[in-house]
DNA sequence: GTCTATATGTCGATAGAC
DNA sequence: GTCTATCGACATATAGAC
């Protein structure tokens, strides 16, 4: 990882500093209105100052972005790392990406949210470097759907598609929790399971 | 419907005009960077002209995205109201709706994107009226789930998180277009019933 | 209907006082 | 570290010649 903020803000200290406090308006706000309508002086006046002061804690309003994009992609690449590396089923490997996508975004809703459209006013070379590691992520997730496929545990089915389908869901969970709050991690991990995995029409 | 191109504009005629041109231009480049980081110079130059002579055709930049995001969800309503009245089972209902998805994402993907993240820079009132569009189909979507659950040929779950699932992937229908191109309608739709439907997962 | 020229506003970012 | 003041770029949209 080449941002030495990225824990820092996943981590979300109890007692934000001025740089946290900036990241989290600016998650708010790129959300709310996306990207290119925020402008440094709405987040400047989330935080009762003018828009220069921001200067003296960030370069550039693409530098906000960037620190907010790369630590949440980094949380999913490590979670898809741990989870492949360990053992279980496919079948329990999805359940628990399930869950990864879940904590995710009950975690860090509003940066989370920004992976679904906002992502492309990344500037290169973080553009491509995002993109690389979303494709990387979603060749993990189809290796798994593949073996389940391969040792008969999931029925044969274009994994392509398979992926895209479920994670057009996953990428959307922060808009389902700002909708319908207060359920339980592992009542929508869950539910979302039954969903995904086995599906609504009785057989 | 209070706009008279939405027929048209849907429609696509086989010479389209000076406004059905700009209308295209428009919407590829909405959904490639965004409504608000294009600019009306960039649609003048995707037709080879001057932003001034934009305005001939249209009253401003954001009539554009009106024009465009009304005549979809009109679209997809009138494609609810028909099959909603119809007959058939829940389930065959279901089956109905995705395969009003595929198409309408196969006829204009690029203005069919637009309602997964542009319609937000719409101003009011355009913007109520769009919402409110967007709830009655998602009710609409959610009761032929509860008669499907109701009825014994669903399996029983949140229906709202269903909706929320099924309706995440078919709105990303037209990311999914764009990687894998050349597939059928009717493959994708057969394809999509059994990930959305039917479930992975071998019992 | 398209052009050049421009009005008017707001943007991101910087300079420099305190 | 926050402020006021401001720069230069670029946005949407209009005016008026052709």
């Amino acid at each position: 990882m080449n941002n030495p903020l990225a824990t820092e803000v996943l981590e979300q200290s109890v007692l934000p500093g001025r740089k946290e406090q900036i990241l989290s308006a600016a998650a708010r706000l790129f959300r709310k209105k996306g990207f290119p309508s925020t402008t440094v002086r709405m987040i400047a006046s989330e935080l009762g100052m003018e828009a220069a002061s921001l200067y003296n804690h960030m370069a550039s309003k693409q530098e906000l972005l960037k620190n907010l994009l790369f630590p949440v992609a980094t949380a999913f690449t490590r979670g898809m790392e741990k989870i492949m590396a360990g053992k279980g089923s496919p079948v329990e490997k999805l359940e628990k990406l399930v869950l990864l996508h879940v904590e995710l975004a009950m975690k860090h809703p509003d940066a989370v949210a920004l992976i679904l459209g906002e992502w492309i006013h990344l500037e290169e070379p973080d553009l491509q470097a995002f993109i690389r590691m979303r494709t990387e992520y979603e060749n993990s997730f189809k290796k798994i759907l593949e073996q389940g496929m391969n040792s008969g545990l999931l029925h044969h089915a274009d994994p392509d598609l398979a992926v895209f389908s479920i994670l057009s869901t996953l990428h959307a969970l922060p808009n389902r929790l700002s909708r319908h709050p207060g359920i339980s991690a592992e009542k929508l991990k869950s539910e979302l399971v039954k969903s995904l995995l086995h599906g609504l029409v009785r057989n």
